[in-house]
DNA sequence: TAAGATAGTAATCGATTACTATCTTATGCG
DNA sequence: CGCATAAGATAGTAATCGATTACTATCTTA
């Protein structure tokens, strides 16, 4: 919540309204975000955000960039470095499971914005961000295979859906309970049995 | 679609108003479903709902019990003499992809309920149905166990979580790809993986 | 420090929402 | 057949939505 209602220059006051939306998500159901209530949280009056977005849609495609930039780079930075490509999805998977825990509005907004039936902007940035992250998963199960690390005739694509269908899974179950710590106990009990499905038998 | 706009007694309107909501839920975000959308999908006025449900929110909660009477019978119709509990989950998750695939509206309206702050009466049915379902899976883990089907040391609440979250991951897929027909595709590859990860070595 | 550019305000618009009051018609029962 | 009543049509309501307007405050810079 601001507090000084002082004028910011524009990418700046772009900045925060992305930063209210998606602080706004975690408490409430996002499409019942409306721009008064943005405005409000803000601190704004509702017509100044018209300034500064061309209209709502243009809002929500700013804030899925900024999801999908964010959550890239941090599963990027959690993967780096790492040898085993097993223990790379396992960096990967748990930071995902992070950036979930500290902005919980985050997948609500994902999953409302891929329910919808109609190609908006917002649901195209959201459908280039799942592909990317396809790649990335795609990339590690090769190169596990390679390694011994993972079962050869393991079915790449219906294992890269399985790894993001396992974290939907826990954020769905957290979104059940209203309690979002949960995810963090969970996460690793549930990879280890995602681990169990793709590994070499030892 | 209706056709003729006769007299309908009253639980056989409410019962009709319930699949006119799962069929819209179908092609359109179930937040944009209207009462007004409903009744032209029924060939009624808008204001005749308000005769056979006192307000938005009842039917809601109608179209979810209906839901989960559905889907729990279907699954255990799929799972009722099936001696090998690996087998009977199995025959659960082919059903529910199926259930879902004909009717692609209810994995939206579930996602739509649960992701709401306040606990509407629709999302307490919803709740309610997972919880059951729950029981259900731990049921048969345990007996997977004992037969000897299933590790040991197998962390039933994580199974339960991710037979779940792995319907959920397909169920979103096929909603980003706009394409409900390959879920019935990808699920006998994606439910391979997840049986490995729950089985016994042999 | 004058002047243009940028950012924000307050009021209001038309459209849409869930919901309701009143009138009309169909249906089933004695 | 007659008629009570359940079901539907018609025509509203108040509230709220995103968006636009005329105007003002603030910042930047020549």
């Amino acid at each position: 919540m601001e507090t000084r209602p002082r004028n910011l220059p524009a990418d700046e006051r772009r900045a925060v309204t992305v930063e209210s939306v998606v602080a706004l998500a975690g408490t409430r159901n996002p499409s019942e975000i409306t721009t008064a209530a943005i405005a409000k949280h803000m601190n704004l009056t509702q017509g100044a955000l018209f300034r500064h977005f061309p209209n709502k849609e243009a809002i929500w495609q700013a804030v899925m960039e900024w999801v999908s930039e964010r959550l890239l780079s941090r599963i990027d930075r959690a993967a780096k470095g790492i040898e085993s490509p097993l223990a790379a999805m396992e960096a990967m998977f748990m930071s995902h499971i992070e950036f979930v825990t500290g902005h919980p509005g985050v997948p609500r907004m994902m999953f409302g914005e891929l329910q919808r039936a109609e190609s908006t902007p917002a649901k195209r940035v959201v459908q280039t961000l799942i592909q990317r992250y396809g790649e990335r998963l795609d990339r590690l199960l090769e190169r596990g295979k390679t390694s011994g690390e993972l079962s050869p005739s393991l079915d790449n694509e219906a294992a890269a859906t399985l790894f993001i269908g396992t974290i939907q899974g826990l954020v769905m179950q957290a979104l059940l309970a209203g309690d979002v710590e949960r995810m963090r106990r969970d996460a690793p009990r549930a990879f280890a049995i995602y681990r169990r499905g793709i590994g070499s038998t030892r």
